[in-house]
DNA sequence: AACTTATTTGCAACTTAGTTGCATTTTATG
DNA sequence: CATAAAATGCAACTAAGTTGCAAATAAGTT
């Protein structure tokens, strides 16, 4: 997947900061739940990480049915969108944007634009697969 | 706005859905909360009607920092973007996706689509003019 | 109209995501 | 080593949304 070393950003990062970091490098999208579950410390300390790692850029919240978070960090993972399960409910990240789509989308609103999610719902093909 | 009237799929709702999709086409986009205040309905009536108008296909919903409800009515309400204010976390609608940039959008996945979302993210201008 | 059945509602209790205050532990610094 | 700063755990909390159940409304039947 993405070079993790190479990054720069996560030079400063400590603790649950850099595991939650390295997760999301190695898994690539998790809820805070599964970031729980797996390191193994309270909730708390979860959403206070999760929380100053997207303020420091180093990572971006995705909303779905519920909240996934995937790291924001080089050109290894530009922003993408998302393909988003009404079956299952898993997220799919899809390949990144091209630069005239992006301009393209850009295009609708006048106001200052920070960043741009797109979300495509509907049925992936594991669970098409199930259905009768 | 738009021509309520002629929506067909209104003619069989009853009491608190059809004040729902009423309060939906007079003011664009609303919280479960504002509806709440507005229509002075117990919350769970309001949560089970708005499930069911997703149900039938006539509202749908935009997740946010907290979630709206928008009418999915007719060629008079199409699909549209909408943009997420960072500072005061309004959303506004925007105008409705082109028939290009959906085909050009709905590329980026082959699984079965049922759905597009797309949040543009950033500073409205009221917030940018408090800026110093 | 009277009776029965189905639908809608309010209420209260609950779940789940996320937040916050505070005391304790860990880490950093002189 | 002593002290300050930062990170954590714990518990209590908020806010959105859900669910079971009983009461109220509406609809259908004779």
């Amino acid at each position: 997947m993405y070079n993790f070393n190479m990054c720069e950003k996560f030079k400063n990062l400590k603790n649950t900061e850099y595991d939650i970091a390295l997760l999301l490098n190695k898994k690539g999208i998790l809820s805070a739940n599964e970031l729980q579950e797996i390191l193994k410390v309270d909730k708390a300390t979860i959403y206070r990480n999760l929380k100053s790692l997207i303020k420091k850029n180093i990572i971006r919240k995705v909303s779905a049915k519920k909240s996934f978070y995937e790291l924001n960090c080089n050109i290894h993972n530009p922003i993408h969108p998302h393909f988003e399960c009404i079956k299952c409910n898993k997220i799919y990240c899809l390949k990144p944007l091209s630069a005239e789509d992006t301009i393209n989308i850009s295009r609708y609103t006048n106001f200052e634009i920070h960043s741009i999610d797109i979300k495509i719902k509907g049925t992936c093909d594991e669970c098409k697969s199930m259905d009768n």
